[in-house]
DNA sequence: CACAATGACCAAT
DNA sequence: ATTGGTCATTGTG
């Protein structure tokens, strides 16, 4: 299938520190596919937009990381193929209130198996879009937990959303 | 198909 | 800090 893919960065909100994100996101047909950052190391240009989709995007992201909560709909993603149980929990995260956290078991719960919190916690590590599938928002019970791209990043995330769970002093 | 191995876990030693 | 218990997914034969 073809897969269109953009990139744009912004910058880190000045509280966690100095530089760049870079976003990076792939579109299919039907829909957005994956969506990642990372820190931006040199200068890059940002993509030129195909279509509205990108821009909504991009526009959601920002606010995102300016601190609003803004959500994308969960139809416009696209999760063709991906695993039943996993997409269970993704949606179940979705349930989880802006700024607010909840337990692997919790989640697992939601998504209609109790004692799969560790099953549960592998479908975070698999979440395709990351930010709008707010894995950064599930938590172990005794404190933050893993986070695939490092603990850095949820940390951020969370800072993002008000929520400093983890963070130090 | 039948396994074994792998995890961003959990609760109780 | 260690251990035994859980479960869905993935890889191997």
């Amino acid at each position: 299938m073809a897969e269109h893919e953009i990139e744009f960065t912004i910058p880190f909100p000045k509280w966690h520190r100095p530089g760049r994100m870079l976003w990076q996101a792939g579109f299919t047909n039907r829909g957005l596919r994956w969506l990642r950052v990372s820190v931006a190391v040199k200068a890059r240009k940002d993509s030129k937009l195909a279509d509205s989709r990108e821009r909504v995007l991009i526009d959601a992201v920002k606010a995102r990381m300016n601190g609003d909560n803004v959500d994308l709909d969960w139809d416009s993603f696209d999760l063709e193929g991906r695993p039943d149980f996993h997409v269970r929990v993704w949606k179940a995260m979705r349930q989880i209130p802006f700024g607010k956290v909840k337990t692997y078991g919790e989640v697992a719960e939601l998504a209609g198996s109790p004692m799969a919190f560790r099953a549960c916690g592998q479908a975070c590590g698999n979440n395709p879009i990351l930010l709008f599938i707010p894995c950064h928002r599930v938590v172990a019970a005794n404190g933050i937990g893993g986070f695939g791209c490092g603990l850095e990043w949820k940390r951020l995330l969370l800072g993002v959303e008000g929520n400093f769970l983890g963070s130090k002093a």
